[in-house]
DNA sequence: GCCAACGTTGGC
DNA sequence: GCCAACGTTGGC
């Protein structure tokens, strides 16, 4: 019998520095959640804004390092707020464009549930079944990805399944 | 550190 | 509203 999760439920790839934010940095924080700020695009954005919700998966990505791919899983833990450090003149997320009557960037809280055995750029491109995950085209920068149910399922499965099992 | 791809800015 | 110039991202 399989768990009817709520129809709205919706997957997301969420990438952040392990310098700054690793999976094992959010594990350790109070509640396992962290502030997801200091997104300054759009699109990223408009993600939180519009159709990110309490209970979303979430794939947690490790970018900008020696060995990219997903880390970890977590779940989005708030809706949208808005994010002061775009006020702060001392911030590396500081938009002077920004100020608190007109605020142009959102944070979400993100709560880590677990560190996974790491699925790297490559792991991933071996599998025809995520050829259209958005991280994996050319050219894709953006931080913030849904993932479709059909992708995340796969994923998952390759998670449970042995880690050298031969294909 | 390189550089392709992409997003943003701003002059016109 | 076009588009060249510029800045940033992020895999390699």
């Amino acid at each position: 019998m399989t768990t009817d999760a709520p129809a709205s439920r919706q997957f997301w790839l969420m990438k952040n520095e392990p310098d700054e934010g690793s999976i094992d940095h959010a594990l350790a924080a109070p509640q396992a959640t962290i502030a997801w700020d200091g997104v300054r695009n759009y699109q990223a954005r408009n993600f939180m804004r519009d159709a990110m919700r309490p209970g979303d998966g979430v794939l947690y990505w490790h970018s900008s390092c020696a060995e990219p791919g997903i880390y970890g899983i977590a779940r989005i833990a708030s809706g949208p707020r808005t994010d002061t450090s775009q006020f702060d003149p001392h911030s590396p997320y500081h938009d002077p464009r920004a100020s608190s009557a007109a605020p142009r960037w959102l944070t979400i809280d993100v709560q880590a549930l677990c560190k996974v055995r790491p699925l790297l750029i490559a792991d991933l491109r071996a599998h025809p079944q995520l050829a259209q995950m958005q991280v994996l085209q050319k050219g894709s920068r953006l931080s913030i990805t849904p993932v479709t149910p059909q992708q995340w399922d796969f994923i998952h499965d390759l998670l449970q399944a042995p880690a050298h099992r031969a294909f």
